[in-house]
DNA sequence: CGCCCACTTGAACGTGTTCAAACGTCGTGG
DNA sequence: CCACGACGTTTGAACACGTTCAAGTGGGCG
């Protein structure tokens, strides 16, 4: 309860308009990011595009999901930020993943029922709701495609992993050091970012959430990060000023993003 | 390097028979898992049963694949106690995940090429390696069998959401408490295990590894947990004495299992 | 102008680490 | 049969990283 809640009573604007609806750019910034993951044929790309969904634009820290749902659709995140996590007993919470435009966080949904953890945005954002029978037609129409949001999964639970090892073995500073080279990787890779500065409209306590620290202690490992002339980081603005001394502060190699394209800088 | 290495030198009696090769019961304990994981058809465990792979023994503390490797083939582990890691560059060591018999740890290799991270034996095991052709054989000849995999990996990375939780927001009470209420549920699910004692071929050191905690502070913890009368664990032998207890300790609910079959206890 | 919220800073505290020594068991070799 | 070493575990004591509590700053917005 000491954590800024994602409120789940903030259901306001939710303007939708049709079952059949679609938004501009929408197939381009999915198949972008599948991509990254893999190749797709041009076939694939036909099948892709005609994939159709629910729009749906969310306040900041509103619920996409929520733990203990039963969704019958996935979430495209066609605009905004936004985050997986779970509440502990205690108040407590942990941010397990950050999400970005051309996302699909909760692919998982398609093969098991119920949701083991709430999925809010930071922003923001506009989500395309696409009914599990389309993907599942879809799957079987472009078999490659299956694949690809397999091997999509794989690699988020790569990320996973790499998490747990920060959490469990590294300190403050490596920790924070790579928790922003990941997301600004991930950027560059879906051209999101171009220079060195980019929009990671996060608070101190939602980054303290994900690295499993406190906030006082987030405020103090930046201020290190920027004495040690690395980053600057306010107001949801990331500067990178040492790209190179940053991946070495946390020890940061992306292979565990398995990305197709060339990676970050 | 204070961790007892996973010894890459070790490889020793590699008693490999041939390429065809199978070993009793490889078939109906790896159907005894999937089924764990989802409802397979006659027709599925027939194809099932067609899967061949070339058998390895393994020595304790041996990598079946290292970081870094291409593997073409998976691990079906048949017999023995096996976990991921990584190295870190200081040395230290992060145990991600622990597998039992029955499990294929790295069906992930189906569609990712390079090994992030390792996956070594913990006692003496006997592993199965299968051609990645002839696991993607059977998935277009059984297009059930393919989303029950997918479904494994997707409760894998389920696992990986909790245990980030644990080392990112609980305290080592109750993370060790949690720590042995998983492989618990799992082993029951498969029907390793009957009464309330388990073996758990595990040294402090490896629990402190996947707990993120010194070896220290995991016999400290772990005599906590037999003070109150939880569990005790020598030798490699868990006794569950209070389950209902150890569940509440570590806020244990196994819903992130999306077990089929009847849970624990 | 005043409030709210995010961030900052200081100080005390606590959980868990590190270092070090000692114990018990098991397997090996004299 | 006993001595020895290896290894996992236990325990103590000092220390460190990070937390908690508390107060104060600063910016944005009604």
């Amino acid at each position: 309860m000491p954590k800024p809640p994602h409120n789940p009573n903030l259901h306001l604007v939710e303007s939708e308009n049709g079952n059949g609806d679609t938004v501009p750019g929408m197939h381009d910034r999915l198949i972008r990011k599948l991509g990254t993951i893999g190749s797709l044929s041009e076939s694939d790309r036909e099948a892709i595009r005609t994939l159709k969904g629910r729009v749906r634009r969310l306040q900041p820290y509103e619920d996409i999901v929520s733990e203990g749902e039963r969704p019958s659709v996935v979430a495209f995140l066609h605009a905004g930020f936004a985050c997986r996590y779970k509440i502990l007993q205690g108040g407590s919470r942990q941010i397990m993943s950050f999400h970005i435009p051309g996302d699909i966080p909760d692919v998982q949904s398609l093969f098991i029922e119920r949701m083991d953890h709430s999925l809010g945005t930071l922003t923001e954002s506009t989500v395309v709701h696409i009914e599990h029978k389309a993907m599942l037609d879809l799957f079987a129409q472009a078999p490659n495609v299956w694949r690809l949001f397999w091997r999509g999964t794989l690699i988020e639970a790569s990320v996973f992993r790499e998490w747990m090892v920060g959490l469990g073995r590294r300190e403050a500073y490596g920790r924070l050091a790579r928790l922003f080279c990941e997301p600004v990787t991930q950027m560059h890779s879906v051209g999101l970012v171009e220079g060195k500065i980019c929009e990671l409209p996060l608070t101190q306590a939602e980054i303290g959430d994900a690295a499993g620290m406190s906030n006082v202690h987030v405020s103090r490992t930046l201020k290190e990060l920027r004495d040690d002339g690395l980053l600057t980081f306010t107001g949801g603005s990331l500067a990178i000023l040492d790209w190179e001394g940053l991946v070495r502060a946390g020890e940061f190699d992306a292979g565990y993003l398995h990305l197709k394209t060339a990676s970050a800088q």
